[in-house]
RNA sequence: GGCGAGGUAGCUCAGUUGGUUAGAGCGCUGGAUUCAUAACCCAGAGGUCGGGAGUUCAAAUCUCCCUCUCGCUACCA
């Protein structure tokens, strides 16, 4: 690529369905954050673009639940993500949502250049439709009973209880959410991109960096599990992808034939950068073309790792479609943070939610930031825990940084009157140690260039620590009784380390660094000159006490404790007994059992019935050992229709019992009894 | 099952194209010190680099097999 006049930084644009956690922060918001200062600090030109990603029948879902409108619901989260943001200190050039006017017309305008372009199929397909309410029903419109785990209410996309994705058309006993009847198929037509139309291209670009013969983006600066995926992806075959939704909340569809449908979220989303990109443009008397059409400008994608095959594949084939826009230089994507021994999970509210940090740790922003890029998930997930965020601010913040800060400036005071010493002649000590200043800053920059935030942040850290080294070996509290013009110049050495640090730091801990600046009254000054007067001594980080730390992993405890006891699910509509009757379920033993030889999560039963010996296929295995289960007496329900699973024809259903945390039991007669006994 | 990424000191992590006694920070032990938020400074202990086999004069690093963790993916009536 030529040379790099500005710089366009997006980060995942959050899902404007709940609040922030520290995830999330970790994963793409505070690296971001990081490169982007880094980035202000060089005076480079650099627009940092980031929103609420507003549409998805998610939001209009959640809308009806609490009868309200999809629009009540963004306006809400987008407000309490963007405080949320700014409380933090993620620094955006702009903050822009999906639900604006001109993202709008942008998405839209997208899809009409994209579609005249032939870059989309159109599909003709069978839907569910409900009648009563004369609409299509996207699939998170659907609930019915999950194929595979067979908890109740199952979305038409995803099984919440098992996580599986589902397509609707899997689902037992669909229903619409809307009026609550069963919908009928009905055909409905969208357009899909077709993906494998780009495979070649993609896999160049992405193995070798080169686009159409020009070296675009360097692999080896990409990181490893970001190309593997890609790789992977590609590999396996890319598939056609729906882009639009029969749903009535989002970008319309902008063609004939577009009527009551709307762009698919995944499609409308990524393009939210470029609209926040134009809004941020137009407030600011700047051309927005020139962050997303030269290729004098690096683009840069900060997401998490979930988010690798929007940013490396389906985006570029968007951007590469459009024909004028450039390819991201690179997706630093992070992997993910756990938190206390357990992936973070919002269903269970296992997370901490960067709104309640910010209370409950006032004025503490940059110390949270400071744990979270010294255990960023750069490499492999990585771990959050309560002790080890006490244990860095109070053994690293506090006692190296803020110490030595302190030092410095109390001994000022108390030697000079707040009065930077002059500088005498230099010691070939104070010499190395005023040349590692710039080595450091040195080291610093390369890392961040190479988005290597943790490393970073630990080398700005070692210029602290050898602060404190050099107090220690000149003494200055010793030396004053004897040779203060030695301690004027030691002082102004220290001075100059600490005014360093105010600068090293920026990135890292923005909100420290002006404190810091503050204190020694620098603003703007690379050097402290003679005699300059600096301000009075102030911490700059506070010990986190044991009872804060108790209280939070208490906190966290107890919220989970709550989500593992939820209420029992809801009674099922009333049936009939007769309905009842059909159903015949019989006690019966199971023979044999091994592992399905295709698949991880199944296993292949004989089982008698008392009436006969019979196949069945049960998705146990993760539960049970084959050895474990033969001999069992149980439940099996013989007159469900027989189903091929996995290439096995299996001849009824053993019936399951299932605890909150998904756990099986077998459901089995309290005494013996003979196979073949009814259970009524 | 397929694919991708990991498994290195108590903890969080580095280890570039294979090369001398495997590193950092924190923690731990001992010492020194008092300017400083019992902070800082020095020294030390601590690792058969997930397990096994192979290639090589030489393997944490390359190859194969196994195993565990995370993610994507298939299967779950």
């Amino acid at each position: 690529m030529n040379k790099v006049k500005r710089h366009t930084i997006t980060a995942a644009l959050p899902y404007a369905n709940g609040p922030l956690h520290l995830g999330h922060i970790a994963g793409c918001y505070l690296p971001a954050d990081i490169y982007v200062r880094y980035l202000k600090t060089q005076n480079k030109d650099v627009v940092f673009v980031c929103g609420s990603d507003e549409h998805g029948a998610a939001i209009t879902l959640r809308a009806k639940k609490e009868g309200t409108t999809p629009q009540a619901i963004v306006d809400k989260n987008h407000a309490i993500i963007k405080k949320a943001f700014i409380d933090f200190g993620i620094d955006f050039d702009i903050y822009h949502r999906t639900s604006s006017e001109l993202h709008h017309e942008t998405a839209s305008e997208f899809f009409k250049d994209l579609y005249e372009k032939g870059a989309f199929e159109q599909e003709t397909s069978e839907q569910f439709y409900d009648e009563q309410e004369n609409q299509f029903l996207a699939d998170r419109y659907i609930t019915g009973t999950c194929p595979k785990c067979n908890a109740e209410n199952a979305y038409g996309d995803q099984c919440e209880k098992c996580g599986s994705a589902l397509s609707p058309t899997e689902l037992i006993n669909p229903k619409s959410t809307i009026s609550g009847n069963a919908p009928i198929l009905k055909e409905t037509s969208h357009w899909y991109l077709p993906m494998n139309r780009h495979e070649k291209w993609l896999k160049e670009w992405i193995e070798t960096g080169k686009l159409d013969g020009v070296q675009q983006h360097f692999p080896d600066e990409w990181r490893k599990q970001v190309i593997g995926q890609c790789k992977s992806w590609i590999d396996n075959g890319l598939m056609s992808r729906s882009i639009t939704r029969d749903l009535d909340w989002g970008v319309k569809v902008p063609i004939e034939g577009g009527e009551g449908k709307v762009l698919y979220v995944w499609f409308d989303a990524p393009i939210g950068y470029i609209s926040a990109t134009k809004q941020w443009a137009a407030d600011n008397n700047k051309n927005w073309e020139d962050y997303w059409k030269s290729d004098e400008t690096e683009l840069i994608h900060f997401i998490g790792k979930d988010n690798i095959v929007f940013h490396c594949i389906i985006f570029p084939i968007i951007l590469k479609e459009k024909g004028d826009c450039i390819l991201p230089t690179n997706v630093p994507a992070n992997e993910f943070l756990n938190l206390e021994g357990d992936k973070i999970s919002t269903s269970r509210n296992w997370a901490v939610w960067l709104h309640e940090y910010l209370e409950d740790f006032p004025n503490k922003e940059d110390e949270l930031r400071y744990v979270l890029t010294s255990i960023a998930p750069e490499t492999k997930d990585s771990e959050f825990t309560w002790a080890d965020y006490q244990a860095r601010v109070n053994n690293e913040l506090v006692a190296i940084f803020g110490n030595f800060i302190n030092r410095s400036v109390v001994l000022t005071h108390k030697y000079f009157e707040g009065k930077v010493p002059t500088q005498g002649e230099l010691a070939t000590y104070d010499e190395e140690v005023l040349d590692s200043i710039d080595i450091i800053k040195e080291k610093v920059n390369e890392l961040i260039v190479a988005f290597k935030f943790r490393d970073a942040q630990n080398e700005a850290m070692t210029l602290a620590r050898l602060g404190n080294k050099y107090l220690a070996d000149t003494e200055p509290w010793k030396l004053i009784k004897t040779d203060e013009e030695r301690v004027k110049t030691i002082l102004n050495v220290a001075l100059q380390i600490s005014n360093a640090l105010s600068d090293i730091f920026i990135p890292f801990l923005p909100k420290t660094s002006s404190k810091l600046k503050n204190i020694l009254n620098s603003n703007g000054l690379e050097e402290l000159p003679d005699e300059h007067k600096i301000g009075e001594a102030e911490l700059l980080f506070q010990k986190i006490e044991d009872e804060a730390i108790e209280a939070q992993v208490e906190k966290l405890h107890k919220t989970k404790v709550q989500q593992s006891n939820p209420k029992a699910k809801p009674m099922k509509q009333e049936i009939t007994f007769d309905e009842f009757t059909k159903m015949d379920i019989r006690i019966g033993t199971i023979l044999t059992a091994e592992k399905h030889p295709d698949a991880d999560k199944l296993l292949k039963m004989t089982v008698d019935t008392g009436i006969d010996t019979r196949t069945i296929v049960s998705g146990i295995a993760e539960h049970y050992n084959p050895a474990d289960v033969i001999g069992k007496q149980v439940s099996i329900l013989i007159n469900l229709a027989p189903r091929k699973i996995r290439g096995i024809e299996s001849q009824g259903m053993i019936l399951m019992a299932e605890n909150n945390e998904g756990n099986l039991a077998f459901v089995s007669p309290e005494k013996v009894i003979d196979n073949g006994g009814e259970v009524r």
